[in-house]
DNA sequence: ATTATGACCTGTG
DNA sequence: ACACAGGCCATAA
């Protein structure tokens, strides 16, 4: 059955999977599930699941920002788990998305086909992390 | 039932 | 290359 609770439970197998010393993105795990606009019903999935002992540390944005970590109580707290697994930041306070970026197998098979200018929204990445 | 907000992303000017 | 606007789905008021 399609339900929102189906939605919610993919996305918690999906963040499940993350390996250790991996992150993810929103839209990766939004596209696994089917749907890559609802980026931030993904979000909201993992408010429900931070106390369910998923690694949603481990999902990041898609410039390896810590956005979620308002809702981790302190600041700090994502930074060091993620730290504890190996991951290393930028100078931006931002995950290396270069060398921890987990993308689902499934989706993996499915952007094969399109090459996004990734060029492009990286130069965009200073600006968000700019403060 | 409608409006507003959110741990976001993509596309166009 | 940067800035603005739209979209999409679920929850809260």
């Amino acid at each position: 059955m399609k339900t929102k609770q189906d939605f919610f439970d993919r996305v918690y197998k999906l963040v499940a999977k993350i390996p250790r010393g991996k992150v993810t993105t929103y839209g990766a795990i939004a596209e696994a599930c089917g749907i890559r606009s609802s980026a931030r019903t993904v979000g909201w999935a993992l408010n429900g699941a931070s106390e369910s002992g998923l690694p949603c540390h481990r999902v990041v944005n898609r410039f390896g920002a810590l956005t979620g970590k308002i809702h981790f109580g302190d600041f700090h707290l994502m930074e060091d788990m993620l730290r504890s697994e190996g991951i290393e930041f930028d100078e931006d306070g931002c995950v290396n998305m270069e060398k921890h970026l987990w993308i689902p197998t499934k989706l993996k098979a499915k952007m094969k086909k399109k090459k996004t200018s990734s060029a492009v929204r990286s130069a965009k990445k200073p600006r968000l992390s700019r403060q």
